[in-house]
DNA sequence: ATATTTACTGACTAATGGGTCAGCAAGATT
DNA sequence: AATCTTGCTGACCCATTAGTCAGTAAATAT
């Protein structure tokens, strides 16, 4: 008998904690998720947590860092080492990403940015510059390298990247809010990449 | 002398609480607002806020619910009414509202949905019943009438409304998380209804 | 003026929740 | 087997906060 009462597990603790961290803060945010509740999942008691985590305020950070971090990186890396032309990669590795990502863990850093955005500015600055300001550039890049190789028209989509990534926003909000409620995402990023290259594929300029 | 400490104003009073309540709920959110805040915000007691609202979660529905239900209804008028085409409708009505949208109270109901939906999933199906599924639907029938008019080409966008929609859902979560990182959301909007018409009106299907 | 009604106050309570710490026991060392 | 080190526990502390209520004073009636 004389059960271990528990086990020591100094590595893994962290990465523990921070996962039942991340459902948590993930289902409750930032001010209404219970730290209680976090060391419950995670099968530590509290004093052990903040053991490994100074404040609620530094696990909430390490919890959005840890999923952010790998992300950008990635995508950024699948790009640079890309030689497709600039359609190809809109209709290829970009719609991927963007079918993926309200499905993924990514969607829940969108969701604590919303929600929590405000109250912890410097994880907003983080995350604008590691992911949100690359990620933009990026696509930019890639609009204006279909220009400049002459496969698409010069146009305001240049400018506003913002309207590349617009489907990938509705479908990660669509599933926060409406979870229950159907809506086929992959449909919805692929016929809008499909509208967004006809577009800047159109030979005479539209009226207006 | 004798200045007297307060007034007694019946009628006023709910509406000058959930005024408060929605700056503090909208900065805060649910689980992050205080009580204490909302009534010194009103300019009034925190026992007088409990005279007119039971709990904290009753003031919150109040108050989300104050925003959305004149809202829809206003865009449902003016459509009805309209005997525009298709085109002039998405150009000239629909733009307006989504252009406007990020700018008003709406938005801040969209990040309560977002933040603090799951928790109140009634509010949701409010939500859904009064605003979204209507909003959508009259999307929906707009492109159908494009249609069957013979204006617009048969696409899986009478079936996406989202996808119309998009560019205001990036412009709304643009503004909430980085209000002060600027971006053109009219041109935003305006482009993307552009790309649109010019997708729903191409005569030769696009290949794949 | 005086009495009556009730909108309103503010001090209170009970409970919650972030954070601490003395002590315990798992595993390493000898 | 005895000793030491330290990962870990759980009971505790105290600041905060949703919600209450006895009493006060503004407006109204008499």
């Amino acid at each position: 008998m004389a059960e271990t009462r528990y086990q020591r597990r100094k590595e893994e603790r962290p990465d523990e904690i921070a996962e039942a961290a991340f459902d948590v803060f993930s289902e409750h945010g930032y001010a209404g998720a219970r730290v209680d509740e976090v060391a419950r999942k995670a099968g530590v008691s509290k004093g052990l947590l903040y053991l490994y985590f100074k404040t609620k305020e530094e696990l909430f950070k390490a919890v959005v860092m840890r999923v952010i971090s790998p992300r950008m990186d990635a995508l950024i890396e699948r790009l640079s080492t890309s030689e497709q032309s600039a359609e190809e990669f809109l209709r290829g590795p970009l719609t991927q990403f963007m079918q993926q990502l309200p499905r993924s863990r990514a969607r829940v850093v969108i969701k604590l940015m919303i929600s929590d955005g405000s109250r912890h500015p410097d994880l907003v600055d983080f995350y604008w510059e590691s992911v949100a300001s690359k990620g933009l550039a990026l696509i930019s890049s890639i609009i204006e390298r279909g220009v400049s190789s002459g496969e698409f028209r010069k146009t305001a989509v240049s400018e506003l990247p913002q309207l590349v990534i617009a489907p990938m926003m509705v479908a990660t909000v669509w599933k926060i809010v409406f979870a229950d409620r159907s809506l086929d995402t992959d449909r919805l990023v692929s016929t809008h990449i499909d509208m967004l290259v006809s577009y800047l594929k159109t030979e005479r300029s539209k009226t207006r």
